[in-house]
DNA sequence: CGTGCCATTGACCATTATCAAACGACGTGG
DNA sequence: CCACGTCGTTTGATAATGGTCAATGGCACG
């Protein structure tokens, strides 16, 4: 592994507090591997062989069911993924794909296991972790369950021109129909809620989405922190 | 606080493995508190003073937004609830209220955070739990998205009748406006999708639901472990 | 310069929500 | 003991939301 990437592992929230001993076996343990756009990586029931740090790319994590498909959330660099099945060591209940291409480092579930028992600053890391990721779904499910389509995609946007900085204009970070499946709906409704918006001064050219009138999309979405803030 | 309502508390997974002296902390800290019907005891956004379990009764937690209400959950004893909002100390995702007269064991936020970070016994404990949680609401987003309303209702009468043993059989637990809630409907949909799972051999008489042919009832409701099995 | 895929648009359909009304169980007060 | 009101449930009619199907245009890639 290049150091370049144990670094980026080092630095995430999950690992900063486990001893430097307990994290050297963790990375002697792990490897990387890098995936091009549309790998799946895992599927859906299988068991959990190893912890996923995504240190670059993005990943998408989806479920399938009666010949549909729905994507459960989309996974920016870097952040690890799949810590809840390799703690209870139970089968993924979502696949994942990679939407672009993709460097993921793999350590062994076993080993992950193994120092969550000896170190205390790894459990209570996982723990922070758990619990931040339970509490993100807790807001998903409420975003699906109190929003329109084009509710959930007005504050998607707002979220998300916020965080790329005070200019009103923004690149989509994926495709539309990656953005559309992420806020349950088809292709063809994310057309059409997209140009919905137009009436609230968003205007779309491609991949770029302008905020014309911040005021007016606020007052369309009404944003809410219990569901679109990240932090809380 | 009684002996018996601590003896729960105890019999818990989550406190099951803390140590003794820890644990006596935490039930000398606490109190009990019994509640009528329709009370809601924690309100969405309010900060967390205490970890809460549920000794008797039924809890609903549910969100609000847009003049829209969503049940999240239905809680049955005994359990422990809000553990994440306690843990990392942020507010309250959701509100809950008593579905029936319900008595909750109250643990201050502070003592619990304390035993936390000495006792590994309850560490381990919380990392489990957060990570059943979690899971769990993973299926209930797949249940949302990857299902119709029917469906989602059909597989809940499912499980219900095969956790009330045997015969095919059950009381509804709660009222059908609380079950509408709970599958993400209208009441008045529940009362369709009722009628129209006569064809799948259910048969409801007020509050009693009868699975007349079970395998009918699976080939319509599809089951899948993966969102269906509350132990996987 | 095709070929394929994504995005868009229009027409139509399915599902679910909303509104309204009526029924029945239940409890209260005359 | 009965009249009445309340509330949960059911049923019907209608509307809104979102999904499906089909056709088209644009763009990238071979």
């Amino acid at each position: 592994m290049r150091r370049e990437d144990s670094e980026i592992v080092r630095e995430l929230p999950l690992f900063r507090g486990v001893e430097l001993e307990n994290f050297r076996t963790l990375i002697a343990a792990g490897y990387v591997q890098r995936f091009p756009t549309g790998t799946v990586l895992i599927h859906e029931g299988e068991r959990p062989d190893f912890l996923h740090v995504l240190v670059d790319g993005q990943i998408a994590f989806f479920a399938s069911h009666n010949d549909r498909e729905a994507t459960v959330s989309i996974l920016t660099p870097p952040a690890a993924f799949i810590l809840a099945a390799v703690i209870v060591d139970g089968p993924y209940l979502k696949s994942a794909r990679t939407l672009s291409s993709s460097t993921v480092v793999l350590i062994p579930a076993g080993a992950v296991r193994e120092v969550f028992e000896r170190d205390t600053g790894f459990a209570r890391a996982t723990v922070a972790e758990l619990a931040c990721r339970y509490r993100t779904i807790v807001k998903e499910l409420k975003n699906v369950r109190l929003r329109s389509s084009s509710e959930r995609l007005a504050n998607w946007i707002l979220t998300q021109a916020s965080q790329s900085g005070g200019c009103g204009t923004f690149r989509l970070p994926f495709e539309k129909r990656a953005l559309a499946s992420r806020l349950g709906m088809r292709p063809e409704n994310l057309s059409r809620a997209l140009a919905e918006l137009a009436e609230a001064g968003v205007t779309v050219d491609g991949p770029m989405i302008r905020v014309g009138d911040a005021a007016k999309l606020i007052a369309f979405s009404k944003p809410n922190p219990l569901i679109d803030d990240p932090t809380s």
